[in-house]
DNA sequence: GGCTATTTTGAACCAGTCTTCAATATCGAA
DNA sequence: TTCGATATTGAAGACTGGTTCAAAATAGCC
């Protein structure tokens, strides 16, 4: 039993320098050393226990996704206003600034998702997951009145991932005039006119504390 | 003054062969001989012509976002109508499938551009280019009393050209409920709450042929 | 047709990477 | 502490792809 655990930590510790590694060298186009080097051993140990490269990226692709999705899930957990909820969660789709760890890699996998069927649909999967997070907020906020929604839930819902992802690459482009605080701003035109809220974007909330105490 | 003409048609000719064998091989992935091949030449001829192979492929791209932009200004050239204009916009900047060529380089270009500015430059020009393509529109539309905007026109031409971005990625990473149609029609129900007008979709414009007889 | 400049080939060379595997080190249990 | 299993190293071999360059082919010109 313990060395199934070590064997698992080991894994995970893979998992982990090779998400650096990717990070450092690029999605597709890291080295095997790189990852070995990362880890701080040599390239034999990492076959030994990934005998094929590429379903160790794989696994590192996907505990980054869902890091960022539980990151999204833990970013609004505690607000019970949903257009608060609706704009930290915009908020929360979007990357910092150009280095952004998680959206870099996420905006490398989407370029390759054209020609790899797996990361394709790991993409997919994750887009799926994003709209429905926002679905569950209009939803929630139309059945309290406060929404009064353009259009059904599931077009919005895609419409505002959709302009996170697209905003999240001019981010990684360093398009000038778009930071996350203006990209913040265009997604909110488009979801006030959606939601029919005026959707106030301004300081972090206080109703965030509430849990705290 | 015969030499340099053919010294630019063999250019060229290398760029074309650079960009099918990208499209073959991977935008990012793709190797001197391949070129060459689909050149049909040894590397050594490609070198001769062009000594960096990033410079080629990069002269590559550039001619595929050029093809890619005025393929969208020639497809509304002669419609008369903004709401006509603004969904036949829509719809050509969005890949019939997942095999479209155009944007299949442009995905894969965006992946890449997280990490080469070059790249970055061009993806950032041509989306500010295609931005004012829709602002041009928005504004007829608006001088002539049929589209009632909800915000200025940049901030609705951004979002649009975001979405069309972001559905090209979907479309590319074959989503199963997501192909051009649907995508059109998310981004249609937008442009809609955007403008105030009832942008049909339908037909094929009869007002295009107006121009042939 | 012969001459020169340009273009292209093909082979040799080099660097980097993956793979394999015997030798070594480390761990955990008894 | 010792033993067997597990983990890791390091070096050798095979392969791929870029680079170089002398030699061959081709084109354009007189």
């Amino acid at each position: 039993m313990a060395q199934h655990k070590r064997r698992v930590e080991r894994k995970s510790d893979l998992v982990d320098a090779a998400w650096r590694a990717m990070l450092e060298h690029g999605a597709t186009s890291v080295r095997l050393n790189q990852v070995a080097e990362q880890a701080g051993l040599t390239s034999g140990a990492i076959i030994y226990h990934y005998p094929d490269l590429q379903e160790l990226l794989l696994d590192a692709h996907r505990a980054g996704m869902e890091r960022f999705y539980e990151q999204r899930l833990r970013a609004v957990e505690g607000i019970a206003s949903p257009a608060r909820k609706l704009v930290v969660t915009i908020m929360s789709g979007l990357p910092t600034d150009s280095d952004d760890p998680d959206v870099r890699l996420l905006c490398e996998l989407g370029g390759a998702a054209a020609r790899n069927s797996v990361y394709a649909l790991l993409l997919t999967s994750l887009y799926d997951r994003q709209v429905s997070l926002y679905q569950v907020i209009l939803e929630a906020g139309a059945a309290q009145g406060v929404f009064a929604l353009q259009d059904d839930s599931l077009a919005i819902g895609r419409n505002l991932v959709a302009l996170e992802d697209a905003y999240g690459y001019r981010i990684m482009a360093r398009h000038g005039a778009i930071d996350q605080e203006a990209a913040a701003g265009l997604i909110l035109d488009y979801a006030r006119i959606a939601t029919g809220h005026r959707l106030p974007l301004l300081t972090p909330s206080p109703t965030t504390e509430d849990k705290e105490p």
